[in-house]
RNA sequence: GUGCCUAUGGUGUAAUGGCAGCACUAGAGCUUGUGGAGCUCUCAGUACGGGUUCGAACCCCGUUAGGCACCCCA
């Protein structure tokens, strides 16, 4: 008896193993249980950013390269080395989208939607494509849900609305201790005049600075600030604030967004060190956390103003301002919050149970009965036994089970059960589906 | 792209150089007409490739994947 065991194993141990293929690297498969979650975070940006007047628009997962080494900077992580490139039978350069911010303006300006009554409010939900190492919350296929409010002034009620918007999406998500980190980089102008102060004050401190820093005194000034080392701190700590390099336009529109988020009640922190990585932002940046994400330094939620970034795609100019949302990120604070997020509450369901073949074969069209009446019921064709059934109602959560055997199908009857409480009553089996109808209310 | 840690059935774990075991899950049966319990049986594993050794899940090298951190970012 064990001798048969081990010749098995033998027999396989020998075979050619081959490599298992896995999904790729930083990418995961969604599960049910998982799709479900998501499928109610969607429902609930749906409903949040359509009642804020965003209509939903869908961009193709492939672009041109150009369209993102333009916008989000030729000298970003993500474009020099993120991009994932698709080898295509033509002779275009394209990339798996890193973002959709660039996508959306691509596709306003493509489409003419400047025609439209201005602004337009876009929202769309996604996945991106970005070839970094994995680690928590980061994965090289992420999902966004992002909002860009495109055209018309380029009016600090955007910006405002944008914030409220997505601080109202994360509350509908019960998510609590939310910070909204909220800066001003500023127009072009000021940004340059910022930059040279800023690398004044960075040269007069030439030896503390670390490695890093070194390099990115020359690629992007700005990323100073937001440096980890030690060593730098102090150097950060003294450095000239962005706040204070404001144009008079740029002070009063940072002003007014500031006001508005006081008038929705949006509470906010002051961040004069909060930068962002893409080139196409201006005047407002701003990044949403909850608090115990802020010391990971993991945003939800990352946006701000871009007035330039049509400008750099078309001839066109056209104001704009939006975020982006990191489905993931969200869905595990949701999560940590609330464990069942997502699994739906203990619906009523009907369980089919069939006994032999006959009672097989007419099970095909009571189901569409059911079916063309609109009442979900569930059951296993593929199962035999009686006790098999009932097991399985019971793991599915049934709260009545239908029977039906051979006798009944010969007398034109089925069983209701209460799977609680055991009842059984016989019923013609016409009314089932009327009787089911109305046990469900 | 860099550094550190990790990898045993679907899941969680045991075996530390000498018989790969346990629990859960899943499937079947006890019980082709009544479930949740119990019992019996079954499926299923040392990530992949190499090396050291009489002998490797265990030691070494490489690869892949995961976690963490850097970089950067949602």
């Amino acid at each position: 008896m064990p001798s048969n065991k081990i010749n098995k194993k033998k027999i396989k141990k020998s075979g050619p193993k081959g490599k298992q293929i896995l999904s790729p690297k930083g990418m995961h498969d969604v599960l049910p249980e998982e799709a479900q979650a998501r499928d109610k975070l969607y429902k609930v940006a749906k409903d949040v950013l359509e009642f804020y007047g965003f209509g939903k628009i869908e961009t193709p997962i492939v672009e041109n390269a150009e369209l993102f080494s333009r916008t989000v900077g030729e000298s970003t992580d993500i474009v020099e080395k993120e991009m994932y490139a698709v080898r295509s039978r033509g002779k275009e350069h394209l990339v798996m989208r890193p973002e959709m911010t660039a996508s959306v303006v691509r596709s306003y300006l493509e489409h003419g939607l400047h025609r439209l009554p201005q602004p337009q409010f876009l929202y769309y939900i996604g996945p991106a494509f970005r070839h970094e190492n994995p680690q928590a919350g980061r994965y090289r296929q992420f999902w966004q849900i992002g909002a860009e409010v495109l055209g018309g002034e380029s009016d600090p009620i955007y910006d405002a609305q944008i914030i409220i918007a997505f601080s109202r999406l994360l509350g509908e998500l019960k998510l609590k201790n939310l910070i909204v980190g909220i800066n001003s980089i500023g127009g072009t102008a000021d940004r340059q005049n910022y930059k040279k102060k800023l690398l004044e004050h960075y040269r007069l401190h030439n030896k503390e600075i670390c490695k890093d820093c070194m390099r990115r005194m020359k690629t992007n000034p700005l990323r100073l600030l937001d440096c980890k080392s030690r060593s730098c701190q102090n150097i950060i700590d003294e450095a000239p604030s962005v706040l204070d390099h404001l144009s008079s336009p740029s002070k009063a529109h940072f002003k007014s967004v500031l006001e508005f988020l006081d008038e929705a009640g949006i509470p906010y922190v002051l961040k004069p060190r909060l930068v962002r990585g893409l080139d196409y932002y201006n005047k407002t940046v701003f990044e949403i956390f909850t608090e115990d994400d802020e010391k990971g330094e993991l945003s939800l939620v990352g946006g701000g103003r871009y007035d330039y970034l049509a400008e750099i795609l078309g001839r066109r100019s056209v104001a704009g301002v939006g975020a982006a949302m990191g489905v993931e990120r969200v869905l595990e604070a949701a999560k940590e919050r609330d464990p069942s997020f997502g699994t739906p509450r203990s619906k009523k369901r009907v369980y089919l149970i069939h006994i032999g073949d006959l009672a097989k074969r007419k099970s095909i069209s009571l189901l569409e009965e059911f079916r063309e009446a609109h009442l979900p019921i569930i059951g296993n064709l593929g199962k035999t036994s009686l006790s098999n059934q009932l097991e399985a109602a019971d793991k599915a959560g049934a709260t009545l089970a239908l029977i039906l055997g051979q006798k009944e199908v010969f007398e034109e009857d089925i069983i209701i059960r209460d799977m609680k409480t055991g009842a059984q009553e016989t019923i013609p089996l016409k009314k089932a589906v009327k009787e089911i109808k109305k046990r469900l209310k």
